[in-house]
DNA sequence: TTGGAATGTCAACAAGACTGACATAAAATT
DNA sequence: AATTTTATGTCAGTCTTGTTGACATTCCAA
């Protein structure tokens, strides 16, 4: 199989060392560019990725709890503690004692920080979306399947209940 | 178009800011998976995901000067420095004057430099066959694709190279 | 030859991750 | 009722990796 190809026709060049390597490098490159416009926003604000992510994800589950923001950013308490601070004190996102159990903290974004969300999104979005019209619909489901294939298989679930979770 | 689709048959079903949104949750999530196991492997070092990436384009490209380093990796010059001092002093990278222009300076690993480099493109290789070999050569082509029209247009002339330069 | 540009180094600092220890309140269990 | 577990928050300290600023060396061109 010097030609990388098996006796069934079936191409294997996508699995040499060589197309792994490619693979790597680009994924490397391209997630650059996926924080690349966001991280410009921010850096004129007195904000990080960090505050992206939690912004994103209050955004995308209203009403989340600490811990459950824990397991998907999977980050330490202590250091989402310092982001969420910041964007309490800076009024963008609200912490709401949970009614059936008093110990969880309900996060919800305020008006200022739906707006942020906003704005950091299109940002982003813009580039995916031209990346995506740029690469047509195969190549988009092809994307998704493999990014899928690469997630820690916890990360996955993360993922999908977000996924499914489509109002 | 409430479907979706336009009256040539072509779905744009994957250009809602619904599936932009899931692709960037896709990226977000399957980057974690990208990074973790050499991640892994550098945390009982006293290495980080600088020294892996420095690592990983001397490997590539031996004899690279530090300006090269520099514009493929994205940071500062300062930056790249500290890592490539430690390296340096451990005795993974050797750094030899230029012979033509005397302020550069070439980059090689050495053979333990070689040999970390090995263990940890092995790791990460090992999930993205994987994931590779899941999701089929289709969806790897998309990948390719999608990942490539995300690049910045910079970075994207670095990748291409990198590319190219296959021995 | 002199002044600017390119290259690389050292120093100091900031963001954002980490661990560890500890406090509080509420829920769950015994 | 007492104890343990869970959820959250905080303080202190460390590490990696980014940043700017200052500076030395080398090359090249006016």
């Amino acid at each position: 199989m010097a030609d990388g190809r098996t006796g069934h026709g079936e191409s294997l060049l996508y699995l040499t060392d060589e197309q792994l390597r490619q693979g790597i490098e680009a994924m490397f490159f391209a997630y650059r560019g996926f924080t690349a416009d966001p991280d410009r926003i921010l850096r004129d604000m007195a904000y990080g990725r960090a505050h992206h992510r939690a912004v994103h994800f209050i955004n995308r589950a209203p009403g989340t709890t600490v811990n459950n923001l824990l397991n998907i950013l999977g980050v330490t308490k202590q250091s989402l503690n310092r982001v969420l601070r910041t964007l309490i004190e800076d009024g963008l996102v609200e912490s709401h004692v949970g009614k059936a159990d008093k110990r969880e903290r309900h996060l919800y974004l305020t008006e200022d920080g739906a707006a942020l969300e906003q704005k950091l999104s299109d940002a982003q979005r813009a580039r995916i979306r031209a990346a995506f019209r740029d690469a047509g619909p195969e190549a988009v489901a092809g994307f998704r399947t493999v990014l899928e294939a690469m997630m820690d298989s916890e990360l996955r679930g993360a993922y999908t209940r977000l996924k499914e979770s489509e109002t």
